[in-house]
DNA sequence: CATGCGTGGCA
DNA sequence: TTGCCAAGCAT
């Protein structure tokens, strides 16, 4: 039966997001496949204000995946800056590498393909092939999660790990029609970022507040299990970040010395390092002797 | 399935 | 100030 629920819902939503989308570069007739998956990437648990600027000139400078691949993958760490998480740099070029060499050159457009490339998981498969090339699928992101847990569930946050409801009901209310949905998605999740935001919604802009369950439950406090926190200082994540700072920001190799400068627990350095090593982000420079005596980029 | 993995802004 | 959070992925 045609229930009122799901209609409103997506006229109410497709409505909001004709007025108020943001006029974003990797959205709009202009912007190719490449420049909607480096998005992809950078946005991976990345705010849109600091991708904003390290799209552009990623897309100046490699405008296509077979250029990005021809270069060294420390080149792509390099332009990464300080988004974070620079293994998605390593895995952004391994990814090209692979368009280059299956693909030829193009980035593909089916889910199966799009999944099967280094650093491309069901999220990021589906964003592409729905923003992209317009096709049909479910975009389960986190601000689409919270935006269907608050209106369908009438919970406040939905829990840690998708679970199997969860993913039949954003099923349930994709659009048939490929194109619509491909907008439904990127609407509902632009509805997430700008106004049905995690700590303070603005429910009173809300296109869907006289749908929302957890409205018209009271707006009751997220009660699931305890939400995961990232430690900090101390962690070898800084020690990382510390030392891939560096990196960066030295042209040619960092000697040893400065290293330790930068860490000085010996232990964890050296575990951070050899770390480091092992995903791909740094080269160990070495002696004759086979003595380690600095690190760079990979070249 | 839980954990590790960067970085910075904001309340 | 100190958590919390931001278009996840790989293992």
């Amino acid at each position: 039966m045609d229930a009122p629920f799901p209609s409103a819902l997506h006229a109410a939503v497709l409505d909001w997001y004709d007025d108020h989308a943001r006029d974003l570069p990797w959205r709009g007739v202009e912007a190719t496949a490449w420049s909607v998956m480096v998005s992809e990437f950078m946005l991976q648990q990345t705010p849109v204000a600091r991708v904003l600027p390290v799209h552009g000139t990623w897309l100046e400078r490699w405008p296509t995946p077979t250029a990005l691949a021809a270069e060294p993958t420390g080149e792509a760490v390099r332009m990464w800056g300080r988004l974070g998480y620079p293994r998605r740099a390593l895995r952004l070029h391994a990814a090209a590498v692979a368009i280059a060499e299956r693909h030829g050159g193009e980035v593909p457009a089916s889910y199966d393909d799009l999944l099967a490339l280094p650093g491309v998981g069901d999220y990021t498969a589906s964003a592409i092939a729905s923003f992209a090339f317009g096709e049909r699928h479910v975009v389960l992101d986190t601000n689409v999660r919270r935006v269907l847990t608050r209106v369908v569930s009438g919970a406040e946050l939905p829990s840690p790990a998708v679970t199997r409801v969860e993913r039949d009901v954003a099923t349930s209310l994709l659009p048939v029609d490929p194109a619509t949905a491909a907008t439904w998605a990127v609407a509902t999740m632009e509805l997430g970022a700008l106004v049905c935001t995690a700590r303070q919604p603005s429910c009173d802009a809300c296109p869907v507040a006289g749908l929302c369950a957890w409205r018209r439950a009271g707006f009751p406090a997220y009660d699931g299990p305890p939400r995961r926190g990232q430690a900090w200082a101390g962690t070898d994540r800084q020690c990382r970040g510390r030392i891939m700072a560096l990196a960066r920001e030295t042209d040619g190799s960092v000697p040893l010395g400065r290293i330790e400068g930068a860490w000085p627990v010996a232990e964890q350095r050296q575990r951070c390092l050899a770390g480091l090593v092992a995903d791909g982000l740094l080269v160990a420079i070495g002696s004759e002797l086979d003595e380690v005596l600095a690190y760079a980029l990979p070249s």
